[in-house]
DNA sequence: GAATTTTATGCAATCGGTTGCGTAACGGGT
DNA sequence: ACCCGTTACGCAACCGATTGCATAAAATTC
């Protein structure tokens, strides 16, 4: 209580000119005990820190953020857009951010905005960094004017050579291209592709690496629709390829959202899967686990991401002249039900879901849970 | 461009300064003329303004905040345990805070934790209040803390009657009334409920509505299992509720997650949904408009529970003496297919499902949706 | 014991805004 | 011409830390 003019009712939080006062020494000698400078006898250093757990001190990260310049904040960007995967890891984020003990500032833009909508905020409150989802609407010119005024920026999923951002993917190109060869393995012989957003990076690898997979064999798309990775979309694109004639019996659909929505349109059309058809999506999100889908996919393992991400973004901050790099990684096949299993991979099924050159992205699982035998399960 | 130590490679931001040294004005001057203080004449304030606007001017909301006692950032509590619906409507709270002209901090706290471990951050930052998350383990001391270093909280989905903490909440108990209800009208004779994570106060809520909601009929629960609010809970709820004989005919998962986990359990054991047992949940989540489920739910309004909670909020920051208060809204009872449907109900259906008093939380649906009929389904 | 180095601390400026108070200039009334 | 009330703006303190530089005290060297 009296603090002169404290924050409303609330008792005005400790400053350092308090514990100097209390303690008869100066300010500065507070600031630099409080860290640990080693210019700082190990005596008053202590004192320090005893009147400062008494007074419940809690440094005043905005006044220290206006010297330092560091505000110890990092954006994170997201799009009006669902997004069942990021949506879901977002508290993997918030851990591998904590740790760095930065926070994370939640930005988002509009469907019809751009990443320019967010910049007065980013720069308004000077941020350290900043991580982009691959859904935001970003043009050239808003990421360099973010880099330009020292926001480090990191694209999730999506690269742009023409500017000094940095990327971590997971490589979609090679994922498709996987999910390619286990579709030709399992026997397949009219494979159709549902498409996701267009002008979207991670849409267009995923459509080329899938491509270049079949072409490897000798092997085209059969059909193609677009599903605009959302699940209305994919219902809507599994409709029309299912009113082919030959119907196909596979269909990658690039994301797992839009996948979700095929089996859905599947089982409606009184089909079978994976007898009548295959379906493979490609994230990992929760709900590809659960029984009524059992959905193959690829995983993003969104620990390394997110992690690899921090990383970049403050190798970034302590040097601002870093050049921008990009990290691809590996996301990892979950073979489940909804696709035939081709001969072979039955024994690699367990094996390629926990690689062990990484965290497996969708690890911890309560002990009686129902998604536990990954592998092997034909039943869908 | 020469900031003298700017940002590492990136220019500095203009100041005030060098706003008022280009035009020959004090600093104090800039600065009200910036903010359209009316002690400023239309014409410095006009030029102030084309001087700001050349040089990209963005205010340092770290410094400003240094000086108000008002950082312009709420705090937004998450647990790390999955939380699909609140995971869902992110964008939501985001859009409503940013037309406040604030922003939005992530804080997580850990599953085994408290509260109380994210006060530093919240008091470093000196955020201007924070919204608490209904999963987040929360020990009255803490929000005693926050409230006390005028920081004020606004608890989501539950109250504490002994802090000075508001709340809005998703009234459960009339929902889960409601539910009752609901079965007992479908003719249903062994009700049956699964419930949530317990000490959870939200878990008490939807058991005790449920509970009294039968009993104005003369009717009990015909069995009870834990699910914990999670899918692998509810998944091996169901299997224990089946395994009873004679089985129930009508089961009310307390959370949607759960409830989507009942229907895939009830569909591997062979039993189709609602001919041999409905299902209704509660929350509104996104997949369970999915036709795989089409679950019976009750949406909580989350439009109006985060706008209500930002109101709460803002009136505190402004008024920090005003005395907390609960606002209580009504969730909207979406009639789908996983649930036998009353007579009379198939009428009311479409009218239970937008109520004209709130707006629908599920509202926005792209035109093709496969989810658009939302009634009167009755295959699952 | 004097000179020199090392160690520990203080002074004061600084970050970029906001704001209470003081005052010059101006216009109008008589 | 004098008084007075506005109007428009400047001065300087302040918010709560950090930090370069100066300096007093202690330790070391010769």
């Amino acid at each position: 209580m009296g603090g002169k003019r404290g924050r409303g009712s609330g008792g005005s939080l400790p400053t350092v000119d308090m514990i100097s006062a209390r303690l008869g020494v100066s300010k500065s000698t507070v600031s630099r005990a409080l860290k640990g400078h080693r210019s700082i006898s190990e005596k008053t250093r202590a004192a320090v820190m005893a009147i400062a757990r008494e007074l419940g001190y809690q440094p005043n990260a905005i006044a220290r953020g206006l010297v330092t310049r560091r505000s110890g904040i990092i954006g994170f960007v997201i799009a009006e857009t669902e997004n069942p995967f990021f949506e879901e890891q977002l508290e993997k984020l918030t851990k591998h951010v904590s740790r760095r003990e930065m926070q994370v500032l939640l930005l988002q833009v509009a469907t019809n905005g751009d990443l320019a909508d967010v910049i007065p905020s980013m720069l308004q409150y000077r941020l350290d960094g900043c991580i982009i989802l691959a859904s935001v609407p970003v043009s050239k010119e808003a990421v360099a004017t973010c880099t330009r005024y020292g926001v480090p920026v990191v694209l999730l999923n999506r690269t742009m050579p023409e500017t000094k951002a940095s990327s971590v993917l997971c490589n979609s190109f090679a994922g498709s291209q996987r999910i390619a060869e286990f579709l030709i393995a399992g026997g397949h012989s009219r494979i159709a592709f549902i498409a996701g957003r267009q002008n979207s990076i991670i849409a267009h690898d995923r459509e080329a690496g899938f491509r270049a997979g079949l072409a490897a064999a000798g092997r085209e798309i059969y059909a193609r629709e677009e599903g605009g990775f959302t699940f209305a979309g994919g219902y809507q694109a599994t409709k029309r390829l299912l009113s082919l004639t030959p119907r196909p019996d596979a269909i990658f659909a690039s994301s797992d959202i839009m996948a979700l929505a095929a089996l859905d349109a599947i089982r409606e059309a009184g089909l079978r899967v994976p007898d009548d058809i295959s379906v493979i999506g490609f994230d990992g999100i929760r709900a590809s686990a659960w029984p009524a889908y059992r959905l193959t996919t690829i995983a993003q393992p969104a620990d390394i991401l997110f992690e690899r991400s921090i990383d970049l973004l403050t190798a970034r901050i302590e040097d601002p002249n870093r050049p921008p790099e990009a990290i691809y990684v590996h996301g990892n096949m979950l073979i489940r039900g909804s696709a035939r299993i081709p001969p072979g991979y039955e024994l690699l099924a367990e094996h390629l879901d926990r690689p062990s050159s990484a965290e497996n992205a969708t690890a911890q699982k309560p002990p009686d849970d129902p998604m536990k035998h990954d592998a092997g399960e034909r039943r869908a």
